[in-house]
DNA sequence: TAGTCTCAATTGGTATGACCATCATACCGG
DNA sequence: CCGGTATGATGGTCATACCAATTGAGACTA
């Protein structure tokens, strides 16, 4: 019928034309854009809705402010996704964390079946590397954890699809929890390891099954171990659940 | 070594604040914030930084604003996910739209195998309407479309799995435009149709691998469709970028 | 009485104008 | 050549006013 005539809020229509000049890679990162006074001059709007727009722009990880160096455009594009799955999964009740178990379960046997057909020689030498670290970290927890998400993030990174590897960025940190679980496991470590090179000889023959066939096995393995130290260890499973 | 003596920006803190109220359940999905005068009054800052940080809430998909009735908290997590998921496809160099239907066929096969398990009669019910839907639209592409988006997002509510379902909302948009591709192959909407009943009878049967089954043979199709109305239409196939 | 209409109050959206905090740069003195 | 300092640019905050959309109460009409 008739044409919308104000096409929504103000600052919403600045996001719009701003946004479209980033994906048009008109804008690209590093860019900086002008002064909040001379693009509202320029939209001839008020500072205010322009920074309203900017401020929305920020949250969206396309622009970084800071005062005195002004507004630049970032490439930052898979921060917003990271801290939206993590603000859901804590704001969802925090209730059965087995949806993010069920996911990983779906999509990590994959990313090594992937990974195992793309992977170059500098990425299996990062597996071997991160395999190593935890060799020398099986007493120490933080440094053990790290090393094993570095492990999973080459994976991922050797899939060659960066939207999985932003999925699995934006779900490290919710893995922390509940490989510290594993860490706390009598020879959850070991266990784990022995998953680990599977996969990293796996990718080394180009073997797809396998590398498919040992994730399977590490993520089975890893849940018992999770479970086995909830039953076995009430007092740190108590600890788990504040935090607040 | 040293801590960062500065608090951070004066409209972050109270993002903080009201996030963590938020995430605590103290504020739940429907409740009404006060006015941001009072709020302002109430954090002893000026409306403007209030403002803001509502602002950035809201982008969160944590509140939602509305002039005249107010700031009202919301469910809606998944919103922030899927516009991210969709800016990212955009400004991540738009080339190589692989990398989302990799995506789709390493979790879709999967979403089809937990919805055939979990799916009650409802759900069963509501994909055979959206199969119906797609029957009395084969020449309507928006409605078709529209009623295949809503039967794949069925599966993904059918999974029980809220962060399954959040991710293929935030796909759904992406997929428009292969889906318009589709509908333009010839005895393409007809092709996924087979495919479709497929998966209704295998959610019917409880029948876990003949729903990933079909979902995989769904995708093949559909990519190769895609493909056939591609290299069918030089025209349009210019449009998009070659594969790397 | 029931329905609708009107209008004022509430509340988010925008506009100004000012001032502060921080950073970059150019300038100056050693 | 170096380091501190003044100056300007720029984002962050404040105060105030007005606009726009929504709500709800009370008046008006059928």
């Amino acid at each position: 019928m008739y044409q919308p005539v104000g096409r929504g809020k103000l600052f919403e229509q600045i996001v719009e034309q701003i946004r479209e000049r980033i994906v048009r890679g008109e804008l690209r990162a590093g860019d900086r854009l002008p002064p909040e006074r001379e693009l509202a001059l320029s939209f001839g709007a008020s500072r205010t809705a322009v920074r309203e727009a900017l401020k929305t722009l920020a949250q969206m990880g396309l622009v970084e402010m800071a005062p005195g160096r002004g507004t630049v455009v970032t490439d930052n594009t898979s921060h917003a996704m990271r801290s939206s799955i993590s603000l859901m999964m804590r704001v969802g009740r925090l209730r059965s964390p087995d949806y993010l178990v069920e996911l990983r379960e779906i999509i990590e046997p994959e990313i090594a079946a992937l990974a195992a057909k793309r992977a170059d020689a500098a990425e299996v030498a990062a597996l071997r590397e991160a395999i190593e670290r935890m060799d020398g970290a099986l007493h120490h927890s933080e440094a053990y954890i790290a090393a094993d998400n570095d492990f999973h993030r080459t994976l991922a990174l050797a899939t060659r699809n960066p939207l999985i590897l932003s999925l699995v960025d934006s779900i490290v940190d919710l893995l922390a929890e509940q490989r510290k679980l594993i860490f706390s496991a009598p020879g959850g470590p070991e266990r784990g390891q022995v998953n680990h090179r599977a996969l990293l000889e796996a990718a080394e023959r180009r073997d797809v099954e396998a590398a498919r066939a040992a994730m399977r096995a590490h993520l089975a393995q890893v849940r018992a171990d999770a479970q086995a130290a909830l039953d076995g260890t009430p007092a740190s499973a108590a600890a788990i659940q504040p935090k607040g």
